[in-house]
DNA sequence: AGCACGCCGACT
DNA sequence: GTCGGCGTGCTC
């Protein structure tokens, strides 16, 4: 696509991208007022009105008489050309068809409708018919910010009295009523103001980073810098480079529950607090930060993956904070890892990107080590912190009876803790009391009816949970298998049963567990953190959720309950992963002036990944991972793509499997192997049975034509559905 | 995605 | 006779 922008007079035929599963554009006759490339418009399609967006000249290849008019062009900027790319590529790279991509874009509510208004309330020159002490004190508000305008609820609660006072004072003409909309401005970021002290390897990382955005240009930089070692301080110097020349700009979140923190960060650099775009956010404030995104208004947003595809009028940065987190690849709708995408969009835009991590995603070093990505470092710990002192627990050594899982030496750090008023924290990476529910009458374990997955015991919720559908159940008083009661027996450590044990070896502590499904909402969780990093709690026991950037001042010791936990199973990323989550949760302890330790208990401390682990010296693990793929040739020094059938019925999927493998030669001649099918890692989710293929092909094989033509050839029954996973993250 | 069309089984 | 099951096809 060019990018030119055509208008397109009245009646002209135009194609329309429409968010309907067609595969392709439909044409149609522009309307009475003309329409221009990009424009958001609704389309009748058969008996109804489907949105959609005008992209291009149409194709021709439909009657001239059989053409139907453009019904609506709504009311929004249109989307620019550099943007209608950027979902054409990401289409075609992850095989999406452009509808599924379109609607990623099109996500937000009332589209085109026009801004709600609210109730806005400010001085006027009457004077009240009668004053009250009441009356008296919302005046009082007014007169000390006289350009100022409020709601009700606001004005009210600053005076310290109901609404209905704010509403009495209407009628004289001492407080104006009038109506605001709700899209209003977000306030000016100062850009200008200055930052916090940097050290010298921060400023000179900083100064690199401006450059590289004052260029104006596409390029990637990879930052990395231990925890606490100030990257956000650092990358938060392009975004201020970013908007002083005018451009926008976005930061990639992993999880809501790290916006609150980055929120105040924001505010305390540029004054004033930037656009969200996430799950959480109201539709009205969603339909705000849409519609200023498109305007160039909203000049700095803060988002979780789906913030990518918002209409940005010249977006000249992308921060992926957390460049390794696996949540930036989750399906929501289409399968894209959110990291790469942002590559992909920034070189639509000519914009830069920052992939900021602690521990780089391999593929993110293997770029880096190519010379495709930039690299700064931050070495140095921010203030007086250290990092931590890392030990191993060689388990065989310890002595520790059945159903304990708190080593000796562990108990001795926490105590010490204790002594000192430091907070340690009990790390396990498994949610719920017991992973396992054994019958003890027939030995079988207790399954989710519709995954291949066992049940996982809540004790807490007193119910058991599928973490694969989320399906939950009482727990049964009689063994589902075989009717005898009393018999079912919880086997092996959850958090919850490490809550337990803590608990009866320190009865005096205060215990607080910290997973995601004890807590309601992002708020509640937040709320429940930020009491524990005022040192609410002498033991924190928790899952993954505490490993990801919170920060708990007081906190000196981190027990790994198993280090071993991720390494099991054949996956080549294991290693990676494992890697990365240990250091994560060892850089919690001694954040501030108190020095830290980690104590990693472990079955194999003679495991190249844990001695990784202990000797800290990542670029050696990273090289030595890097060895091992380009060995098997997978990513990122090969290309893969996951294909999963899934069917009720097993035999169909394996049939269309079977298909699919007869026939490859459109692969073999790009060089890629197939292999499969197999049953996929989890063989049935929510009572469908899973095929797996995978497709393996050199570094720069086009892999998706290919692939595009070897799915086409098998007809799906009306059951069966087929995904493609371009780049999986489990090549097992 | 919807929605119509259409071709076969069990009911008032 | 017809009500309704969901397979197949179409939408500019």
């Amino acid at each position: 696509m060019g990018d030119m922008t055509t208008h397109h007079p009245r009646g002209t035929p135009v194609a329309v991208l429409t968010t309907q599963p067609l595969d392709r554009t439909l044409d149609y006759r522009a309307p009475e007022s003309g329409v221009a490339d990009g424009a958001f418009v609704e389309v009748p399609l058969g008996p109804r009105l489907v949105p959609g967006v005008v992209w291009g000249t149409a194709a021709g290849d439909w009657p001239a008489e059989k053409l139907r008019t453009v019904a609506r062009v709504l009311e929004v900027p249109p989307m620019r050309p550099a943007f209608r790319d950027f979902i054409e590529r990401a289409a075609a790279y992850t095989l999406t068809p452009l509808p599924a991509m379109l609607r990623l874009a099109l996500r937000s509510p009332g589209l085109g409708e026009a801004p709600g208004k609210r109730r806005v309330y400010s001085l006027g020159t009457g004077v009240p018919d009668r004053a009250t002490a009441a009356r008296d004190k919302v005046i009082a508000v007014l007169r000390d910010r006289p350009s100022d305008i409020f709601a009700a609820r606001e004005l009210a609660d600053l005076a310290g009295v109901s609404t209905g006072v704010v509403k009495g004072l209407v009628a004289s003409g001492a407080i104006v009523e009038g109506a605001q909309a709700r899209d209003a401005d977000f306030p000016p970021l100062d850009a200008g103001r200055p930052g916090k002290p940097l050290a010298p390897d921060q400023a000179q990382a900083a100064t690199t980073l401006r450059g590289a955005v004052a260029s104006g240009t596409y390029g990637t930089t990879l930052l990395r810098g231990v925890t606490g070692s100030g990257k956000t301080e650092v990358y938060l110097e392009a975004v201020a480079e970013c908007l002083a020349r005018g451009r926008q700009a976005l930061v990639l979140l992993p999880e809501i529950a790290l916006t609150a923190e980055f929120l105040t960060r924001v505010e305390a650099r540029f004054g004033a607090r930037p656009a969200e775009w996430h799950s959480g956010v109201t539709h009205a404030e969603r339909r705000r930060t849409w519609a200023k995104t498109a305007q160039g208004q909203a000049r700095l947003v803060v988002g979780a993956r789906s913030s990518l595809f918002l209409p940005f009028r010249d977006l000249g940065l992308i921060v992926v904070d957390e460049e390794h987190d696996t949540s930036y690849k989750q399906e929501d709708g289409v399968l894209y890892s959110a990291r790469d995408m942002a590559v992909l969009r920034a070189s639509c835009e000519g914009a830069q990107v920052v992939l900021a991590t602690a521990t780089p995603s391999l593929e993110s070093w293997a770029n880096a080590e190519l010379g495709k990505y930039a690299r700064l470092d931050l070495t140095s710990r921010f203030g007086t912190a250290v990092l931590p002192r890392l030990r191993a627990v060689d388990m065989r050594d310890e002595d520790l009876p059945g159903g304990r899982w708190i080593s000796p030496t562990l108990r001795r750090g926490i105590e010490a803790r204790i002594a000192r008023g430091e907070q340690s924290l009990i790390f396990l990476n498994r949610r719920g009391y017991a992973p396992v529910t054994l019958c003890r009458a027939c030995g079988q374990q207790v399954a989710c009816h519709q995954c291949d997955a066992r049940m996982v015991e809540h004790r807490f919720q007193k119910r058991l949970m599928c973490h694969q559908c989320g399906e939950t159940t009482p727990i049964p008083p009689a063994c589902p298998s075989c009717g005898v009661e009393g018999k079912l027996a919880a086997v092996g450590p959850g958090v919850e049963r490490m809550a337990e044990e803590v608990t009866a070896l320190f009865p005096e502590a205060r215990v607080a567990v910290l997973s995601s499904d004890l807590f309601g909402s992002a708020r509640a969780l937040k709320a429940r953190v930020e009491e524990i990093a005022q040192g609410g709690a002498d033991i924190v026991v928790g899952t993954q959720l505490v490993a990801k950037g919170h920060n708990f001042p007081l906190l000196t010791l981190v027990g790994v309950i198993d280090a071993d936990l991720g390494l099991q199973g054949s996956d080549l990323r294991a290693a990676e992963r494992t890697f990365q989550l240990m250091r994560q949760v060892s850089g919690r302890a001694g954040r501030a002036d108190l020095p830290g330790e980690a104590f990693l208990q472990t079955y194999q401390p003679d495991h190249p990944v844990i001695r990784a682990i202990l000797t800290g010296d990542e670029e050696a693990f990273l090289r030595q991972e890097a060895d091992q793929r380009r060995a098997a040739g997978v990513p990122p020094y090969g290309r893969m793509a996951g294909i999963v059938i899934s069917d009720p019925d097993a035999a169909v999927a394996f049939d269309v499997g079977n298909a699919l493998a007869r026939n490859t030669a459109m692969l073999r001649d790009v060089g890629a192997e197939v292999w499969g099918p197999a049953p996929a890692p989890i063989a049935r989710i929510r009572g469908r049975h899973r095929v797996r293929l995978l497709v393996r092909a050199p570094r720069q094989a086009p892999i998706q034509p290919a692939l595009a033509q070897w799915v086409a050839q098998v007809r799906l029954p009306g059951t069966t559905r087929l995904s493609i996973d371009i780049d999986p993250q489990s090549f097992l």
